[in-house]
RNA sequence: GGCGCUAUCGUCUAGUGGUUAGGACACCAGGUUUUCAUCCUGGUAACAGGGGUCCGAUUCCCCUUAGCGCUACCA
């Protein structure tokens, strides 16, 4: 190992949301240059023309500001003042890009911003006779591939344009015919490379296809403007998903063409849905922002994507983990070599757990706009939306919330009138009579409570004070007629969220229907 | 089809050449409790199969099987 600083990249594409996958490469990127004093950098690979969105490159960086997954270098968003380093003005020569821009020495680090670069590799590639012009249509090629698989071989260039000769190449490109650059393979013997976390891969090098290396559009392939960026831009270690594995040798043989030494990589195992295949959409929410929207929190949808494939072993049993810790246990070596299941309920139990931390304060904050969304809370009168009284929802839902898109919901009747009928009041076998005595035994209790003392816990111990010994007679109608609900929190704590004149009146109507 | 990667409870995982194979989520039961939730206690549940190597394999090797991934001018 040298001793040089730690490079590492994030690289996402812009495809319009941060997916579950991406966004926890971009945690073990940042984890592991956090742990090893390296930089962390964040590049976009846009070589895809077609699949521009619009805002997509501002979605990717909200998200990691708004895990605080900070990068020293890269493309920052350059309205809000996202971090202190960039000053530099933005200079993209594209106009979609000016919300943004960029800070290091390594730039563009926008890769459609670079094509002259590509070209200039993929012309030394040519040169060394690495590479070829390819100017088969894609029709040609599409049938070449359908003849191969119906053959039950595998897909491949058959190198056709490799045997033009010089002369022939000069008149195509002379006449402007549409070409791509190819990569030449050494296709004899196997290409070697060592993975970080699964060791030595060893492929058949006559497997290996004649990929593209610059399309015909001027952009380069992912697999080219990968190899190149990460050289130039002195990356010192690869993280990136499992699917690229097989694609990694002939980025190898790129590396030897070039004379480049390669980075180390490694290769993380993949999330899953619930079948075992790797993590899509159709399956549910794979979108960081899905997961925010639900009311999921940044330290929960870190620390639960941090274990999917990751641990920190010897016998540890910690299940929480703040993102400091995570950087100070993280090590590579302890990453898994097979996918994880995305499970939602071990999302859920994370997520209460550092809904349970946070102080009412806190939580009010946060679950603010998810009662905004709330129909209940909309038709709710006034006093029914003050901070006061969603302070006191709140406390009481704390321990019961998984997520935040649940508040208020199992407890309308904070925000509502209640109906319901008369036999909700009865507990057990008692009589209407019966429990008419109980719920004005509750009612004369709780008028003698003076507004100071309305606490739960002066509420508590009042009223168990004239319980007796069957609780539950006392208990269980008086919750009934504040909730008009099968479930609820406690009668005191219901009366307390509720306040003396509304628990007063909801008595008033359970003793009317009696 | 070809190639590659992978394999411990349902899920996330710990672990070892000799362990009662540990923890967490989920689930079930019990306790606390007027109901719900929280909380506490307990329980069900795993080394894919077959060969080796070895005194002894869940652990090391090989094969099989299964799953997944890749097989684009997508990334």
């Amino acid at each position: 190992m040298s001793d040089k600083k730690i490079r590492v990249r994030f690289a996402p594409s812009p495809t319009g949301y941060m997916h579950i996958g991406n966004f926890r490469t971009a945690l073990y990127a940042y984890l592991f240059a956090k742990k090893n004093g390296g930089d962390f950098i964040l590049r976009i690979e846009d070589t895809d023309k077609n699949r521009q969105v619009n805002d997509a490159i501002e979605k990717i960086i909200n998200i990691l500001n708004w895990a605080e997954l900070t990068y020293s270098e890269g493309v920052f968003v350059n309205s809000k003042s996202q971090f202190p380093i960039s000053n530099k003005i933005p200079k993209f020569k594209s106009q979609n890009y000016k919300n943004l821009t960029e800070a290091g020495d390594y730039g563009p680090y926008i890769q459609s911003e670079r094509l002259d670069i590509y070209k200039k590799y993929a012309q030394e590639l040519l040169e060394k006779d690495h590479a070829y012009c390819c100017f088969c249509a894609p029709e040609r090629l599409e049938k070449m591939r359908d003849l191969q698989t119906a053959r039950k071989k595998a897909p491949m260039y058959d190198r056709t344009c490799l045997k033009l000769s010089k002369e022939e190449v000069a008149e195509k490109l002379k006449n402007g015919e549409p070409y791509v650059i190819r990569q030449k393979i050494n296709t004899e013997g196997f290409t070697e490379f060592d993975d970080l976390i699964r060791g030595k891969v060893k492929i058949k090098n006559d497997l290996l296809d004649d990929q593209v290396l610059l399309k015909s559009d001027g952009y380069p392939t992912y697999n080219f403007a990968n190899v190149v960026d990460d050289h130039l831009m002195g990356i010192t270690h690869v993280m990136r998903g499992e699917e690229y594995i097989s694609s990694t040798p002939k980025y190898t043989q790129l590396y030897q063409n070039f004379g480049w030494i390669e980075p180390k990589i490694a290769h993380l195992p993949l999330i899953l849905n619930l079948d075992k295949t790797k993590l899509s959409k159709r399956q549910g929410d794979v979108a960081v922002e899905d997961y925010i929207q639900k009311g999921y929190l940044k330290e929960a949808i870190i620390n639960f994507v941090a274990l999917l494939g990751w641990n920190p072993g010897e016998g540890s049993t910690q299940e929480i983990f703040s993102l400091e810790e995570l950087i100070s246990e993280f090590d590579l070596k302890k990453v898994h070599k097979a996918g994880a299941v995305f499970d939602l309920k071990k999302l859920d139990w994370i997520n209460a757990q550092y809904i349970k931390k946070l102080s009412i304060e806190e939580l009010y904050e946060k679950s603010a706009v998810f009662f905004r969304q709330k129909d209940f809370y909309q038709n709710a009168p006034e006093e029914k939306k003050s901070e006061a009284h969603l302070k006191k929802v709140l406390t009481i839902e704390q321990d019961r919330l998984e997520n935040l898109s649940q508040v208020g919901e199992n407890n309308r009747f904070f925000f509502q009138d209640i109906q319901y009928s008369k036999e909700l009041l009865r507990w057990k076998k008692m009589s209407d009579e019966d429990l008419k005595k109980s719920l004005e035994k509750s009612k004369a209790v709780l008028e003698k409570i003076t507004e100071t003392d309305w606490t739960k816990e002066n509420l508590e111990k009042n009223l168990l004070e004239v319980a007796g010994e069957k609780r539950g007679d006392l208990l269980w109608p008086l919750r009934a007629a504040l909730t008009g609900a099968q479930k609820s929190p406690s009668p005191f704590e219901c009366a307390w969220v509720l306040g003396q004149g509304e628990t007063l009146k909801r008595i008033g109507q359970a003793l009317n229907l009696l």
